[in-house]
RNA sequence: UGGGGUGUCGCCAAGCGGUAAGGCACGAGACUUUGACUCUCGCAUUCGUUGGUUCGAGUCCAGCCACCCCAGCCA
């Protein structure tokens, strides 16, 4: 908004009065804007449209955050619609999968729609195309409609049954319907134009004969129509004024305002086409995130390491998150690049910097004795939940004799500007004491095995009157208290420098031995999957508090990084994502 | 050799004829009981390229180059 207009100032006012006080963000908004100063609109209603056909991932988002914060910034609605006109491949489960994951990530759908709800309107749209001329039965084999389509240079053939009478292709694709003819003996077919240098425009088929059970519609149907007549009808029946899509569809516009124009819709929704938007590191084809699932490169739809919502929501990304770094990205109609995975993290990060709970845990324990400890120096120590929310209080770290600290906050040999702890130097555990390093005790090999350090009297944090100054701070757990836990840290799916490429899967897979079993498949993806993406770590130790801790609660291990319960595995915490680390980069 | 699109910093992206926003990343510094966070500063004499129009061009015109999409009875 670009004044002070309240919002309910604003709903009270006509949209094309409204459309004054509201700034447009991007080049659809734009466009939209125009719209409402020339047409006739009253609302802006949009619609997320997806096939049930598999899961959304983070591509998915931006759709879904264009079509829902669009319409939101002009006070409109949007619809969630089921694309369900290919009952091959789609199914319930996911589109449950789908609702729940839209409902995650905070979007309202003003109404839950289906395709199928259509399905008899559609028909006698049909019906009516055909008593008008603009369609027809073809009796073609699809490899004969294939043959006659021409190329991109050539101009297809008309079909010969291309100009049958009106009543007879009224007959026919009746007959279709009724489920006289075998699937894919006949296809209704729109009679635009074969010479169109627009492959989509050369008389498209618009309707299939299918037996197959359709998840909602079960075998009510056995003709279904094709995506290119169905969406259209879609956002018109429904009145989407906006039916935002991506790029690939442009070339479908003409099809797309033919159908509408011949259907005989006065407000014709407006289809406006945006790049999508890919991610680094990982894959974003719903295909061959699957065959990883199928082979067992990672573990289901919901591995941490998926760029799905369900993946990311494992991981403990949040849904504020993945939204900011959706809304970061803009919009725009250039073909562009993947976007560097570092911009979602940073999202995440500051968000999750915002909500999570501290706690210590010592991923990698180095035990250190406090030689000098006795009960005078025993105390509870307060750690603040959340130094970014004053509301959020303080837990308590049971101070102790034996503790263990991080085995990278000691150095043997320290390297400059070090300044954590090492022989005959000082370091501050966190909300505790100051420590003196005096002894080091080394293994067999070489290797510290444990420390013995000395606590610096009157160096109690919040009451500190040593006079010594120590540079470091670091975490630590009691030996007496603390809780063991199971890590779980996650690399990216692919590796470095490396962008996928299904070209050459699909090339390799085709060139190689006839047969193959799904270890050869795994062999042939490892060119692109990170080996090692998941480091599973035993050795860490977390405060008691832990313990108390909800689940789905955001973590933060201070100074190592965000972390979350595993929701398929209770006794394992998820990395989400690591802190910043000046020092060690 | 057809049609539809796109080319502005490593990545995303503003810019709409008046002299290159912003974010991420990166670098330097300050602060810090998280080497986090926060803060400050730096980071495109140049907009795919070549010409043209103009007092003035990333923005207008022409040519060239590069990349993406289209020949499913998928969406």
């Amino acid at each position: 908004m670009d004044d002070n207009k309240t919002i309910e100032e604003l709903k009270a006012m006509p949209l094309k009065e409204r459309n004054k006080h509201i700034v447009p963000r991007n080049f659809i908004e734009q466009e939209i804007e125009k719209d409402i100063e020339n047409k006739n609109i009253t609302e802006i209603i949009t619609r997320f449209p997806p096939e049930p056909n598999g899961f959304l991932h983070i591509g998915h988002c931006k759709a879904l955050c264009i079509d829902f914060d669009t319409a939101e910034h002009y006070l409109g609605k949007t619809n969630l619609r089921f694309d369900d006109t290919n009952p091959l491949s789609e199914d319930k489960m996911y589109e449950e999968a789908i609702k729940r994951d839209v409902e995650w990530l905070g979007f309202k759908p003003d109404r839950i729609c289906y395709a199928s709800d259509y399905y008899q309107k559609f028909y006698e749209l049909a019906l009516k195309l055909i008593e008008d001329g603009k369609a027809y039965v073809d009796d073609q084999t699809a490899d004969e409609i294939k043959e006659t389509r021409g190329t991109l240079t050539e101009a297809g053939m008309d079909s010969p049954y291309r100009n049958r009478s009106i009543e007879e292709n009224l007959d026919l694709f009746k007959r279709m319907k009724a489920g006289e003819f075998a699937d894919g003996s006949k296809v209704l077919r729109a009679k635009i134009d074969m010479a169109s240098p627009n492959m989509n425009m050369r008389d498209p088929v618009i309707y299939r004969i299918s037996r197959t059970k359709h998840y909602r519609t079960g075998n009510e149907w056995v003709i279904y129509p094709m995506y290119d007549y169905a969406h259209p009808l879609e956002d018109a029946i429904e009145g989407i004024t906006h039916s935002l899509c991506s790029l690939e569809f442009q070339d479908h516009r003409p099809l797309y305002d033919w159908v509408v124009q011949n259907c005989g819709f006065e407000n014709p929704p407006r289809q406006i086409e945006f790049a999508r938007m890919g991610i680094g590191r990982t894959i974003m084809s719903k295909r061959y995130l699957k065959k990883l699932v199928e082979l067992n490169i990672v573990d289901g739809w919901d591995d941490p390491r998926m760029p799905t919502i369900g993946g990311m929501r494992r991981r403990g990304y949040t849904a504020e998150g993945i939204r900011e770094f959706v809304t970061r990205a803009g919009v725009s109609k250039a073909n562009s690049q993947a976007q560097d995975p570092a911009a979602l993290e940073s999202c995440v990060r500051e968000h999750l910097n915002q909500i999570s709970t501290r706690v210590m845990v010592v991923l990698d324990p180095l035990k250190v004795t406090l030689t000098n400890f006795d009960d005078g120096f025993a105390c509870d120590c307060q750690i603040e939940n959340n130094p970014n929310d004053e509301n959020a209080g303080t837990h308590i770290a049971r101070f102790g004799k034996t503790i263990y600290i991080e085995r990278d906050d000691f150095a043997l040999m320290p390297p400059p500007k070090y300044h954590r702890l090492k022989e005959g130097g000082v370091v501050r555990l966190k909300g505790a004491y100051i420590i003196h390093c005096d002894k080091v005790i080394l293994d067999e090999n070489g290797e510290v095995k444990e420390l013995e350090c000395h606590i610096i009297e009157n160096s109690q944090s919040g009451n500190d009157t040593s006079g010594v100054k120590a540079k470091g701070v670091i975490h630590w757990v009691n030996a007496d208290d603390c809780v063991p836990i199971t890590t779980k840290h996650y690399d990216y799916l692919l590796k470095e420098n490396t962008e996928f490429d299904s070209g050459k899967i699909d090339e390799i897979i085709s060139q190689g031995p006839k047969n193959v079993d799904k270890e050869y498949l795994k062999s042939v993806y490892s060119e692109f999957i990170n080996q090692d993406s998941i480091l599973i770590n035993k050795n860490a130790y977390a405060e008691k508090f832990l313990e108390t801790v909800d689940a789905g609660t955001h973590l933060q291990f201070m100074r190592k990084g965000y972390f979350i319960k595993d929701c398929n595995d209770g006794s394992a915490y998820i990395e989400t994502i690591g802190l910043k680390d000046s020092y060690n980069k």
